[in-house]
DNA sequence: CTTAGTTAGAGCAGAAATGATCTAACACTG
DNA sequence: CAGTGTTAGATCATTTCTGCTCTAACTAAG
């Protein structure tokens, strides 16, 4: 949760403050602090993959609360919102300052509204999703263990505020981004077998299916064929890998 | 847009003032105003309906503006948030205040945070998605003409600030709700035929594709084998409608 | 009453998607 | 070097889906 120094201005107007018909300006009416927190969603690698497992596992990157709160010690990284910022540069900023991260293109998912959903005080929340590749995490991670750390989202710890909703439908939004396009946050390179393609695949619709069939439909020939057309090979081909080397591709469009 | 008159209310604070660890109140965060702003979609019914054309026109419901503003005339619903109030409070409230309208639940469809979208002033607007039935609209229609008035979304005339967006954000998921699903919103009664359902459907999906077949799939068969999973028979069949009587249908679950 | 126009619903053949099978090509182990 | 395990990619039979056709049942117009 959002807790920096606040910059001492006062609310928002403009210049030339605007009235209204009845006379009013916008300082008049109540206004609500409005927050954005963050699902920083990342395919983290295994320690130990076990044979014939994904070799990721979908995570979401947690920070330490500050000392003294009630509740869990972890969650997700946010800020309020500076004066006349938009929404994606709070973000951007909260996962700089929080986190020493950069990258990544924040989506809106949804405002959380409950009144009292924060017990300092009327505070909307807006929640968004970030989807930024472990590569651009590992530092963080390593500078600060202590207060930057990545948690698996199956079997999700309990986090605090409505946290656990906006991981939720951030790995919901995920799920549906990844449902018919190869890789769209471009968590792969520009280049990738069909295997490195399915392994991201799999981890984020965190089903192992390797061949049971599931609904919804992710088997091995099936996701092959649903890919094809958003694909291209490179005449290159992949080698030093594990079974027979593979044509590598990259996404078409 | 919302122009009410404003409770003249200080900003959000607790009742005992929170501190966080640099000793500071919410209040001394500079907040925005935030506002909801509802696209309320309805079928309104064709003065002259073309032979072999859909009955219904999807069409959004539109507010005269004070008088003395600049631009259009007309825009959608709104209002500012009042003091602890849902989102979802606020439209039915905007909505009864405005056009005098009851009933919808309202979808909350995205956050709109161009800082300078307002000429009033720092002004974040949640925008809303509203089904409602024509039947519960007509009255208010008839009593405020000259207040309140459907214009279609196809070819929409301009709108202030970013409704226009609104609006086609609304579209859109109503759209993708009525994909799947025979008439989620309930357009229709609980009872229908399958010729009811069908022009329904196609007013919102906006083609008339009646045999032409079109990329993403609504043809007579395959619309009617897609909702079938869905719908249960009634014994009951119509009787006065043209053609040969149908059975009445009503959704499953 | 007859004819034209419209809709409901079943039936059918061709098209497309699915899941399995099979062979080729590599790494790794002993 | 032979054997095992893994993956890539093509091929195939079967299932499922799609769009069309056909008949039945009604209304409205002449």
């Amino acid at each position: 949760m959002p807790r920096n120094k606040p910059r001492k201005q006062p609310p928002a107007r403009s210049a030339k403050p605007y009235r209204d018909s009845s006379g009013a300006t916008l300082a008049d009416y109540p206004q609500p602090s409005v927050a954005v927190d963050t699902a920083v969603l990342t395919l983290a690698p295994r320690a130990h993959p076990a044979p014939g497992a994904a070799p990721h596992r979908l995570s979401v990157l947690l920070v330490r609360r500050p000392e003294g709160v009630d509740g869990p010690q972890w969650a997700l990284p946010g800020t309020f919102l500076h004066q006349g910022e938009r929404l994606a540069d709070a973000v951007t900023r909260s996962l700089t300052e929080k986190a020493g991260i950069t990258g990544g293109h924040p989506a809106q998912l949804a405002v959380f509204d409950e009144p009292d959903r924060d017990e300092r005080g009327w505070v909307l929340s807006v929640a968004h999703l970030a989807v930024i590749g472990y590569a651009a995490l590992d530092d963080a991670l390593l500078a600060h263990p202590d207060r930057v750390r990545l948690a698996p989202v199956s079997r999700l710890e309990p986090l605090p505020y409505d946290h656990k909703a906006i991981v939720a439908a951030a790995v919901r939004e995920l799920r549906r981004r990844y449902a018919d396009r190869p890789d769209p946050e471009h968590l792969l390179g520009a280049r990738f077998t069909f295997r490195e393609l399915r392994d991201v695949h799999e981890a984020i619709a965190g089903t192992t299916l390797h061949h049971e069939a599931v609904a919804g439909t992710l088997q091995k020939d099936t996701f092959r064929r649903a890919m094809d057309p958003h694909l291209q090979g490179t005449g290159t081909m992949s080698t030093g890998t594990i079974g027979r080397p593979s044509q590598r591709f990259r996404r078409t469009r």
